[in-house]
Parts: structure tokens; C-alpha cells; sequence
RNA sequence: GCCGGAGUGGCGGAACUGGUAGACGCACGGGACUUAAAAUCCCGGGAACAUAAUCGUUCGUGUCGGUUCGAUUCCGACCUCCGGCACCA
């Protein structure tokens, strides 16, 4: 009998679809489970090996929890709306929507082909109306509870996909999408109001099993920090400018101010004289790209405003500048510049001649810098706060100048407002109409969903508005309030609100008239587990933790983090053939292994355990072909071995084979429970090693039950084979119905042990010892080996440890 | 610059809380089977020295120090690679 794969592999996937094998059901007495996978976008090109790894990884833990006796919610669908689908379309030149349906048929061919247990009755998709109804309905939500706003502001816009993006969508300054320098772009623009949770968002980062660089990144990009706003007055004038400052204790050293470019005091402030050079200043800053602006090379540039401002602790006249070092979006868009203690602000003071005044001295007492000293310290120049630190400063200083109501404790934030609009046309609709007598009137939720027209002039304009502007039948709509004629808002909303609650979806995904069960969010959710790349650590992870905790507050669930638990896969990478580097698996890098002829010669169960083996799953691996042949041997001996022995029935083991079954029991549920996949691997290749060494030894004393042992710790990972060969041995049953095996620790003991011997350190022998030797027993043994007393021979033993069970060693000198 | 992660044979990697470094696999070498090859099976591989082989000795987990009876593991300094963030006052 040949290990045929192929047809192995076919049939069983035939029986389980026949047998509704992977159904998940709600109503179970058993525990539930439920395990996510990322909510994948239909790719024209289809999986490569890279993303196989994260869904075998999740499967193998499926299949492994559903033995374990929980009822496993294990689902797919696809996040089908957005700028990769519709960017990939239209280089096609197909329509998204049909575009969008050849990926997903591909993929799910190809899901299917990996042997997955996904339960294919829950699959969604977001940009069916019935879901993205639901994602209009979300939208409105927010709106009501004062959480959507539309707002003007110069937003990231992305030329080449002619869309503005938010923030999280910019990486250093390029689209996240498409690479392309990002350029601001003032438009009239739909937020969701993320920032009212920042607190919230920071604060339960505590309490979630995620890796911790996750968390950090969370937290970096939230960015809380402590300080306060203080309120600086324009010399000659009732302006007040506040600024805000982590560092009250440099007050004193405060020798000059600075305003972002577009600050809204700077057409006030700019005297005559300089109104020439402040235009043009601003006029050059709005013209350059955000990666320019950003860029760290880059010297600092700005002009003074002719202005001054008195500084609140001394009242010391300051002059004020503008320059683009100053960010509008954070704080008050204006600073106290402080050059002897902030680098960015000494720099600028170096260039422009302006004044520096130390005002912290260091510990080591240096009271000449040479650089900005950004540390802590003792106050110095500061009048009466001279010789307190800095950390007493800070407060004395906040509490005096708020007595005068100069100040008030603050604390700010990184993070900025979600910017959900895009001037796209393959997304849901934003559900709005403009009324001239009513204003902005959201759409009834008995109006929904608002359909996306099938148009076909779908390619972004760039003129700031969606390709929905240019069809008046759907801009055109009588006002839900007045009935008098008004128009559709023809902007979309951005994928990333889509994938901010799929995972609600997958409990109730037909449902027609709720988003999702509230009573079956509460036996499934939170998400037990969540595995996926570590590219979304910020943008969807994020975002989907603002939605939950919303959809919390209106009531509607009662969590707020909707994954307990998260695991990044890492990235399968190999030698780019454009650069000659490891790089991540894409087109573009040319370095792309496609599964299909290695699932054609080794086989589905192959690749998923070679998928597992080429190395420790949460770290970046480098993907090398041959390996899979070490695998691929393996499974076929394991074939051979069972199709050609002669087992002996019952529900026994001999000793030394039940030892080698309990040592990999064992071995393997702790590996999978830490996701150490790799040695999982690695014991039942050892296993099985061990067991057909033994059958050779002794011929026909090879029991059934080992064997079935066996092939159940194997079937997470080899599900065909496993099935496959469970039958063969004449089980009527699948074998994912099975019990998990049980580790006993009757059945690993031994009778001897091996006692390692050292002599000052160093290994001298290896004592097999009864198990229940004493100390003194192992120290007799020891003095009688041979190689032992060669090494203390003439001399004086000072010190004797002794590991029971592992090690003993002698100190002599 | 800041924050993470990593550095172990020819290669991918293993070693749970300090206790036999190199499991498992790839590639390689030798052998068996074969007319031959492929496939399969068996055996062997960290390095150096030594030896006719064996026995053996020394070195060895990025570098240099430290703690310890004992360090891939803990501490300190540094080097290299990868990833993220980056004028956030």
C-alpha cells in the first residue's frame, strides 16, 4: 500500500462535509471555546506559505480544544470592502464587487484545502448589504451617543489612492496601502470620537494575555503623558496663549515661545514688519509632504512673528516664533521653548541665536551644557524655587501659578480622532442625508441599509469627493425629517469600522434584525483566542476595542475587551530577489512559495506539519523547501508502519511502548497549550521513532491501543492521515470525536535513573542508578567509578552537591 | 534617538523554574538492497589535539567581565541583525 495523499486527503474532507463535521452548535452542555483567525481580505493572489501558518496554527489548537471536550466556535469570513480590494480591482480592471467574489471563491477553495474545521454556515462577508447594514447601524450609534462628528480639518490624504486615511493609517508618512507619500488635505470629514476612551483603552491594557510588545505598542501610540497647560499673555495685546508643558520646573528657563504654522493666533500676532516672512513661512510649510515635514535629518526652520509674550513665573518678555517643528494636533499647537532642557528646542535656539538659560542642574553638578539636559535635577535660576528638585518643582511651581489661574494640571494624549471618511467607492455608505431647512439628519435605522449603487465609474476621483457624488439617484433623497428634497452623504465608511465588530457577527450571522444575539454574544464572547499577524498590533486591534467598549456602554454587550487573549504568529519570510535580504512573503519582493505543488506532491498534512516544525511559531522563520521531504518521510513511515503491522487487540500496552505514549502525552498537550508547535512535532517524530524500534526488537507484541494512542496525539496536526488510519484499524467513528489522551505519571517512571557525576564542574561520568538510591547510595557508586577517582586523585574533597534525580557533584581541590 | 525581539554545528532549530549543550529534522559521508539508479532501511557527523581504532584531553551557545559547586539560562558593559515608534513639548 503506497501512501496516496491525494485521495486520503480528498475523501475525508468528502465525509466531513457530508457529516457536517465542523458544525458548531450553540446549545451544548459542553464548554464553549471560541478561537479567531484575523478577518482576511479576498487577495487576488491567493494564500502563499506564509499564511498558511497562522491557520494551521489555529487549527491545530481547534481541533485540539474540541477533544479536549469544548465546543469550539471556529469561523471565517471575509473583509471584503476597502482599498486592497478595490486598488486590486481596479488594476484588474473588474469590478470590485466580481473581483471580490473570484478571491474569495479562490481562497475558500484554498481554506478548505488546508483541512481547516472552519464551520462554513457562519461565513459573512462585509460587503454584503446584510452586514454592512449593520455596519450603517453601527455608525449611528455612535452618532447618537455623540461619538461620530464631522468636522474640517487638514486630513492625510493619499494621492494615489485618492482617499484621505487616518492616522493609524500613515507609516512614516507613506499610505499603509500603497506606499505613497501622504500630502494634507483640508476636508470636511466624518470622526469617531476614539479619544474620549483613550484612558479606558490605556487602563484595561492591563488586563488582557496579549504579547507585550502588543501592549506596549498600544500604549506608545495612546500616548499619555502628565503635565499641565499654562497660560502665557501676549505682550501689548488681551491674547493669552497656553501651551502645554511636561516639565513645570523649567519654567524659568522659558526664553522664547513657539507656534505651529497654522496656529490660529498667528495672522493676529505677526506684526507688520514681519508679515512678509511669516506668509511665506506658512505658505512653504502647507506645501511640503508629511514625510519631509517629519523627516529626521531635517534642520529646523522657522521665522519670528515680531510678538512677545510674558512668562507667567518671572515676567520676562519672550519673543514668539512659528516653526513646523510645532504640531497644531497635539496639546494647544503652541510651546514654551525651553533650549537648555529640551533637545528639539535646543537645536532651534543653536540656529536662531536665541537665548539659553540653564535652570536644572544635573547630579553630576555640570553647570556649563553642552547639550540639552533632559533629566532630572535641582532647580537653579528659578528665584525662589532655586535648590528643590525637579520632581517638588513640578508641583510648587503648578500650585503657585494656579493660585493666580496661570494653570491647571493636564493631562494629553497621542492619539487622535478616528478619521472613518473615504472619498472611495467600495465601502458602505455613510448613512446621512444633508437637509438645507433640517441640517445633518442621520438615516432612520428602519432605512437600512443604505445600498451601495452598482456603478460603473468607480475609480476614485481626487477631487475630494467619492464617485457616489456623480450618481444622482443616489445623492437625491427626501429629508427623513421634513420630507422636503436633500442629499446623500457620498462618502464611505473605512474597512476598519467593517472589522471592528465582525467578530460579534459570527454568533448570529443570518440574523436579520439585530447586528448580533445579545444572548448569544454572552455564551461565546469575548473571543478566547486571537490569532493573527502582528501588523495589526495597533490599527484593527484598536480600533475593535474602542467599538466593543461603546457597544458596551449603549448595552449592548457586556464586556469591554473583546479578545482575552491574543497570539501573534510570526512572519514566514524568505530571500527577496529584488533586494537579496530576508524579507516578509509578497508579490511585489518576488520571494512568494505557493502551497499549491507541495500540497499536490507532499500533501495537505504535510505542509501543515512542516508549517508547524520549521520553527517556534511566534518568532519570523525563514521557509527553505527541502524540509518538508524530513516531514513528509515521516508520515509515510507512520502510514507503512500501521497498514503493515499485525496489531494485537485490547486495551493494553507493554511497559516500555505505554512509557514512550505517556512521555509524549505528556510532552505534546503541554507543547500545544504553550504553543511550543514545533516540538510537538519534533516528540512524535521522536515517538514514533521509539516505536517502531521496539516493534523491531520484538515482533508482534505491538498492541492496538498504542497506536490509537498515537494517532490521536497526532490528529490536530495530520488530520487526514490520523482519520485515515484510526479507520483502518476498524474504528467506526471520527477520530476528532475522540477523547484527548490523559498523561499518567504511573506510566513514565522507570526503574533506574541516570545520576550525571561531576567533579568541580565538569562532567566525569553517568551513574544508572535505581530509582530510589539515597545520596549516599549515588555518592558510594560514584567513588567507586574508575573515571571519578582518576579526577579527585590527591585531592581533598571539600564540598559535595547532590540534585536528586539529576546530578551529582564533587568539590576537591 | 527610544522601545521590543533575536544571536547555539554546514543549515532550520532543541534544552520547563541555573544541573549531561546540540533533541528532532535537512544537507552531507559510509554501508545494505539493486544489473544500475531512484526510493527505502541501517550507521556516523560541534571543533581541535591525540591514537592503528578505542580510551582520552582541551575548547565550545555573538564579545568581554561578574555571581555560582555548576551559566545557552542570572547580573553588568559592548557588538551585530530584525521589527516597531519617532520633532507629541
Amino acid at each position: 500500500m503506497h501512501y496516496e495523499h491525494i485521495e486520503i486527503e480528498k475523501k475525508w474532507r468528502r465525509i466531513w462535509e457530508e457529516t457536517d463535521m465542523h458544525r458548531t452548535n450553540d446549545d451544548t452542555p459542553k464548554p464553549r471555546h471560541y478561537c479567531l483567525d484575523m478577518f482576511p481580505y479576498p487577495s487576488g493572489e491567493g494564500l502563499h506559505v506564509g499564511h498558511w501558518r497562522g491557520y494551521v496554527l489555529s487549527d491545530v489548537w481547534c481541533r485540539h480544544m474540541k477533544m479536549k471536550g469544548y465546543e469550539v466556535l471556529h469561523p471565517i469570513g471575509w473583509d471584503a470592502f476597502g482599498l486592497p480590494a478595490e486598488n486590486a480591482a481596479i488594476k484588474k480592471k473588474v469590478h470590485p464587487a466580481e473581483g471580490t467574489m473570484m478571491n474569495i471563491k479562490n481562497m475558500n477553495r484554498q481554506l478548505v484545502e488546508m483541512g481547516t474545521m472552519y464551520d462554513w454556515s457562519r461565513e459573512i462577508n462585509s460587503s454584503s448589504p446584510s452586514y454592512y447594514k449593520w455596519t450603517q447601524w453601527l455608525f449611528l450609534k455612535l452618532y447618537e451617543r455623540g461619538l461620530a462628528y464631522k468636522h474640517e480639518a487638514p486630513i492625510n490624504w493619499c494621492p494615489s489612492c485618492r482617499t484621505g486615511l487616518a492616522d493609524e493609517e500613515v507609516i512614516q508618512g507613506k499610505c499603509e496601502r500603497c506606499g505613497t507619500e501622504i500630502t494634507k488635505k483640508n476636508l470636511n470629514q466624518w470622526f469617531f470620537k476614539i479619544t474620549d476612551y483613550a484612558d479606558r483603552l490605556l487602563r484595561n491594557l492591563e488586563d488582557l494575555e496579549w504579547p507585550s510588545r502588543v501592549l506596549t505598542m498600544q500604549a506608545n501610540w495612546i500616548g499619555k503623558s502628565y503635565g499641565a497647560e499654562v497660560i502665557f499673555k501676549v505682550k501689548e495685546c488681551d491674547e493669552e496663549l497656553p501651551i502645554f508643558t511636561t516639565r513645570p520646573d523649567t519654567l524659568f528657563g522659558a526664553t522664547y515661545m513657539v507656534l505651529a504654522p497654522e496656529h490660529p493666533l498667528v495672522k493676529t500676532l505677526t506684526t507688520d514688519e514681519c508679515r512678509e516672512q511669516v506668509d511665506e513661512y506658512v505658505r512653504k510649510v502647507q506645501s511640503i509632504t508629511e514625510l519631509d515635514r517629519l523627516s529626521e535629518d531635517k534642520e529646523k526652520t522657522g521665522v519670528f512673528t515680531g510678538a512677545y509674550a510674558v512668562n507667567p513665573v518671572n515676567n520676562e518678555e519672550v519673543p514668539i516664533w512659528i516653526s513646523d517643528y510645532v504640531l497644531m494636533s497635539y496639546g494647544t499647537g503652541a510651546i514654551m521653548s525651553v533650549p537648555a532642557h529640551d533637545e528639539r528646542d535646543w537645536e532651534f535656539a543653536k540656529k536662531f541665536d536665541l537665548l539659553i538659560r540653564q535652570v536644572i542642574l544635573p547630579p553630576d553638578g555640570n553647570n556649563n551644557l553642552e547639550s540639552a539636559y533632559t533629566g532630572e535635577g535641582t532647580m537653579m535660576n528659578s528665584g525662589d524655587f532655586d535648590g528643590l528638585s525637579s520632581r517638588g518643582g513640578f508641583e510648587q511651581v503648578v500650585d503657585w501659578l494656579a493660585e493666580k489661574n496661570l494653570t491647571r494640571r493636564q493631562v494629553n494624549y497621542k492619539l487622535r480622532d478616528w478619521l472613518i471618511s473615504r472619498q472611495r467607492y467600495w465601502g458602505a455608505p455613510i448613512p446621512m442625508i444633508y437637509c438645507s431647512n433640517c441640517g445633518i439628519v442621520p438615516v432612520p435605522e428602519s432605512d437600512l441599509p443604505v445600498l451601495l449603487p452598482y456603478i460603473e465609474n468607480y475609480e476614485p476621483t481626487g477631487t475630494g469627493e467619492s464617485p457616489l457624488a456623480a450618481i444622482p439617484e443616489f445623492v437625491k433623497v427626501k429629508c427623513p425629517n421634513c420630507g422636503c428634497d436633500a442629499k446623500r452623504e457620498t462618502d464611505t465608511i473605512s474597512q476598519w469600522v467593517c472589522s471592528s465588530w465582525y467578530f460579534l457577527r459570527y454568533v448570529s450571522p443570518h440574523e436579520d434584525a439585530v447586528p448580533f444575539d445579545e444572548e448569544k454574544v454572552k455564551i461565546w464572547l469575548p473571543v478566547d483566542l486571537y490569532v493573527g499577524g502582528v501588523e495589526h498590533a495597533i490599527l484593527h486591534l484598536l480600533y475593535s476595542r474602542f467599538i466593543t467598549m461603546v457597544l458596551c456602554d449603549a448595552g449592548y454587550v457586556d464586556f469591554q475587551e473583546p479578545f482575552v487573549r491574543l497570539f501573534n504568529q510570526g512572519m514566514i519570510c524568505r530571500r527577496s530577489e529584488t533586494s537579496g535580504r530576508l524579507e516578509k512573503m509578497s508579490k511585489s519582493k518576488g520571494n512568494i512559495v505557493n502551497p499549491d505543488g507541495l500540497v499536490e506532491r507532499y500533501g495537505t498534512d504535510s505542509l501543515r506539519a512542516y508549517e508547524l516544525f520549521i520553527g517556534p511559531p511566534e518568532q519570523d522563520s525563514e521557509w527553505d523547501d527541502s524540509g518538508i521531504e524530513g516531514v513528509y518521510r515521516w508520515l509515510r513511515r507512520v502510514f507503512n508502519f500501521v497498514m503493515d503491522t499485525k496489531f494485537l487487540e485490547g486495551r493494553e500496552m507493554s511497559r516500555e511502548v505505554r512509557r514512550y505514549i505517556h512521555t509524549t502525552i505528556q510532552k505534546v498537550t503541554e507543547d500545544i497549550e504553550r504553543f511550543h508547535l514545533n516540538t510537538v512535532i519534533s516528540s512524535l517524530m521522536e515517538c514514533f521513532n521509539n516505536l517502531q524500534d521496539f516493534n523491531r526488537k520484538h515482533p508482534g507484541r505491538f498492541y492496538k491501543e498504542s497506536v490509537e494512542e498515537y494517532l490521536r496525539l497526532m490528529s490536530p496536526v495530520t488530520p487526514h492521515l490520523a482519520e485515515e488510519l484510526w479507520h483502518h484499524l476498524g474504528n467506526i467513528d471520527s477520530i476528532f470525536n475522540e477523547k484527548w489522551p490523559e498523561f499518567n505519571s504511573d506510566f513514565v517512571k522507570e526503574d533506574t535513573m541516570l545520576i550525571v557525576v561531576q567533579v568541580n564542574g565538569k562532567l566525569r561520568d553517568r551513574l544508572t542508578v535505581p530509582v530510589e538510591s539515597n545520596q549516599k547510595f549515588v555518592e558510594k557508586t560514584a567513588n567507586e567509578s574508575e573515571k571519578v577517582m582518576s579526577a579527585i586523585k590527591g585531592k581533598t574533597i571539600r564540598k559535595i552537591i547532590y540534585i536528586p534525580g539529576k546530578i551529582l557533584n564533587i568539590v576537591a581541590n
